[in-house]
DNA sequence: ATGAAAGCGCTAACAC
DNA sequence: GTGTTAGCGCTTTCAT
């Protein structure tokens, strides 16, 4: 009885393998389904996993590891601040990528031109194990990452979804969610016996993410607060520069603005108009990502809340999920859902 | 030139220790702070490391280290759902806490006598690397912390802390920021304008976390809601058998409460209070941890909203800051910080 | 179809 | 004070 030399040890390959009577390097096999093993020893070897309960042991398996995996992040070009702070998260990262034997580069591509995004992708193919991407949900742009994935290359989606196109997978918040959610404060701030006109801001009807936003925002305000009546939406392209000058507008034209939700990017526009006007303090205004100039809005009362998405959140995932298509790992899915955050001027982080 | 045989790669810890002139033995000693170096060489390998950016590769590491590590997490008993969600997290981890060699057992001690926590905490004394507790902050709690701590068991506070003792390290939420996000939501749900009362539900102000949430609830309210008025607190232990005759009498007394702020648990208690009343769809209520009653409580429109600590972050957070005390690894301290949630009905997880 | 053996980068016991 | 050596648990050639 040597066996107790090792007590309340967890089980090692090497266990399985003595069990199994087989070698390690057959349990190697079996446990990443390769091929060139009998039928009859794949089951046995699998029982007996199952009977020791083994678990691969992740550090060694890094360890372990030889192959390197080559990552590849397309974010929409422009002056966007939380496309930023990805940027910045990622770099953040690369001591973690360097010890996952990994590398990303990230390329800027005009993200409200599908042809030239697509042309760009198309650029990609073969050239590494896995493209995450900021896209928008176009023929165009969908045609090449069903060509990338295609030919190979793990295509993961970024932020905004194109949902029929053969990605592996989607990294970000549910957005229909997110525009209900700010539905739901806005319509409460405001108060639910108050009438009034709510404007709305988004960067593009053609970007999945706005427009799902903007739908759930609807459904909350129709069915929780008919009162308030929801204005044109303004097509700001996630501009400041563009975006002011509309917003300056609306808030002349219209006297009865009691709020304004903004979808997309282009704030530092909206707070600019909202200072010129002085109603900044009697607006509701409500928009996305915690930027650094969001949390000035917010800590000077000008936003009342801001719905976030975490960007460091977004990239690790974006990183876990792509690692582990890769090398066949696990995923625990729940652990790669993204929070819809809620940020007013004391909890900030 | 045979260096450049692994281009591109990191430097390992052999490639400090040939470029010093030492063993990788020594190499070792210096990055641990082990004594028995020679002040001269300790200078020069920390140079070396400087040059050549050197950083230990975790899964190495991880794989090498031989030493197991004992925790003990110490938590409040009774049915307070939050606490049963930390266990059942903690046991969620137990895989993980097996990778990590590490070993975690809970106890459950009454936490609203001091003198049975203390005594129990003293009990502890030399049976574990490190001991989690959710603590009260009393003299003789502080003083059986400070023993264990003294005795050389790490101790981290969970959740409610206690800050003037031994302890390495609080693991939990800015309490009086958490009661002015609660404060700022509660205020502008009720509407700016509107005067009313306002009733504020305790477990006991001898718990830090719930004194600080009071704190910061208050500060808010009389800064930017001084319109409305706050009822004296009610003690309700935390048990919804005893909170909820106290909630009920107070709905029956106060006619003109507006909102409702339950700063502990037992808000089962306060749902059956307001249900029987017929007034909680009126009445804004805000508490606090999503439980499964507080995500019932959100969706039946109830609860207006709930402001929660992820009890998984604060379990994994907990550990990653024991094991890395004992074991002398660094900590992104950023990293540890736990959010303060917000939840609404339309940002559930 | 399967096995033997050499690492991956670090730690720790034991020499010297 | 410092070096040598034998692993940690897995992957990956290269044999057979």
């Amino acid at each position: 009885m040597t066996n107790s030399a090792r007590p309340s040890t967890r089980a090692r390959l090497a266990d399985v393998a003595r069990e199994a009577g087989v070698s390690a390097a057959t349990v190697d096999r079996v446990l990443h389904g390769r091929t060139g093993v009998k039928a009859h020893t794949v089951e046995h070897v699998h029982a007996v996993v199952r009977r020791l309960d083994y678990r691969p042991d992740p550090a060694a398996t890094r360890l372990a590891r030889a192959r390197r995996y080559s990552l590849c992040f397309v974010l929409p070009s422009g002056s966007n601040s939380f496309v930023a702070l990805l940027a910045e998260q990622l770099h953040g990262l690369r001591h973690w990528l360097a010890e996952e034997r990994t590398s990303a580069r990230v390329e800027l591509v005009d993200v409200f031109a599908p042809q030239t995004l697509a042309r760009h992708l198309a650029g990609l193919r073969g050239r590494h194990d896995a493209v995450v991407v900021m896209a928008l949900d176009d023929p165009q742009v969908r045609a090449a990452i069903d060509d990338l994935a295609g030919a190979g290359t793990l295509v993961v989606t970024l932020v905004s979804d194109v949902p029929t196109s053969r990605r592996a997978h989607y990294v970000g918040i549910d957005n229909v969610a997110a525009g209900r959610t700010a539905g739901n404060l806005l319509g409460r701030f405001v108060g639910t016996g108050r009438e009034g006109r709510v404007g709305i801001v988004l960067g593009s009807h053609a970007l999945r993410d706005h427009a799902e936003r903007l739908f759930g925002f609807q459904q909350v305000l129709a069915a929780e607060h008919p009162r308030l009546r929801l204005l044109a939406p303004i097509e700001g392209h996630d501009d400041s520069a563009e975006t002011q000058p509309l917003v300056a507008r609306l808030l002349k034209r219209e006297r009865e603005l009691v709020a304004l939700y903004s979808i997309g990017a282009g704030n530092r526009g909206i707070r600019a108009a909202l200072d010129t006007s002085g109603r900044g303090r009697e607006i509701v205004w409500i928009c996305h990502e915690l930027t650094p100039h969001a949390r000035r809005d917010l800590l000077d009362g000008v936003a009342a809340a801001v719905i976030n998405q975490d960007a460091g959140h977004e990239v690790r995932s974006a990183i876990r999920v792509a690692l582990a298509h890769l090398s066949g790992e696990r995923l625990v899915a729940e652990q790669e859902r993204i929070r819809i955050d809620i940020f007013v001027k004391d909890n900030l982080p």
